[in-house]
DNA sequence: CGATCTATATATAATAG
DNA sequence: TCTATTATATATAGATC
């Protein structure tokens, strides 16, 4: 039973640009996948915040965020007045889309999976393929590329919703003076 | 000499929230870092321009990326306290402290059903109180302060969202000084 | 493009310092 | 906390569909 090797597997290759667009594509989109499975997981196990955007080299924007990335761009840009707030709501815009998809998404998965275990309707097949979908969505199937002409269509409902989420700060900001340490700041990097 | 093994390597574990502090926090250092290095690569190998930021549950930021944001972060954050960014980050901490709970279980809720659908094991009992809980968590627990039906509404303006994006990439690439060239970098790893 | 498969490179859990 | 080791779980390069 020779058998001939049917794959070499994983190479060991240099941390350097890639040429061949075509593998460098390929590439581009597993460890994007990888990425926003370990921030997810981070989150998941250290009840973290984290948040990615990704921009490809077309010039694609993907991001995804934990538990929303809001949280995560309103921390770089916290100030409302701050220059260069132009670039935060641009990527508040983008990242906004995400988030709601991911929520929906997720409030879609769980009642159907919800369903099938309530019912008791399991066949093989088709809980493998839920199951198979369910994951994706978990771990960042929700993840889109987005457009212009839609933003602004989604600008009003943006303001709507932060109107809202103001609103609740404020209640919040009466009947909580909490502490919880405010923004740290970091810098720019240097590890922590 | 048979020696005794130093260590059991590597286990298995879930992807879920590590109950024990110590252990939670060094796993977050350590799969912070191998975000960091993840992120600091596909830049690199793809010519990508991505970012990620990385918030603790003690609320400190860890990372960064994409010379782009990075360059706006050293003006945001000229000196290690900001003027006035405390009071507003503060309300924002106790809102997002609360939301990341949140999410946190519904996310750990979709492993869990997850991981029954896949392997088949779907005692009655253990389904039965999975999905009450999940049940809570799904409608009691309406991800975020937005409901549902806020969402829908969101969802729908997303729908029509494709080309938006990207114009206003562009304008933001006016500030960028380097169209999409390899992210020069940022991390925490200044090696390799 | 994305999914799948193989074989291997890497990341990382447990542990000690 | 950060570093270092070890043993093992995962991620992923390359090929194929």
């Amino acid at each position: 039973m020779d058998k001939k090797p049917i794959s070499k597997g994983k190479q060991k290759i240099d941390i350097k640009e890639i040429d061949d667009k075509a593998n460098r594509d390929v590439t581009f989109s597993k460890r994007r996948n990888g990425i926003y499975k370990k921030v997810t997981e981070i989150n998941t196990m250290c009840g973290a915040e984290s948040g990615v955007v990704v921009f490809s080299p077309a010039g694609r924007a993907f991001s995804f965020g934990h538990p929303d990335i809001e949280t995560v761009v309103n921390r770089v840009f916290p100030s409302p007045s701050a220059p260069n707030q132009g670039e935060r709501d641009l990527i508040l815009d983008v990242v906004h889309a995400n988030r709601a998809e991911r929520i929906v998404g997720l409030n879609q998965q769980q009642t159907e999976l919800l369903e099938i275990l309530k019912n008791g309707k399991h066949e093989r097949d088709t809980r493998k393929e839920l199951a198979e979908n369910s994951k994706q969505q978990a771990l960042g199937g929700s993840i889109d590329e987005f457009g212009l002409e839609e933003l602004k269509t989604l600008k009003s409902s943006l303001e709507a919703l932060k109107s809202n989420v103001f609103n609740k700060l404020e209640v919040l900001n009466v009947n909580d003076p909490h502490e919880s340490g405010p923004c740290m700041d970091m810098g720019p990097f240097r590890g922590q």
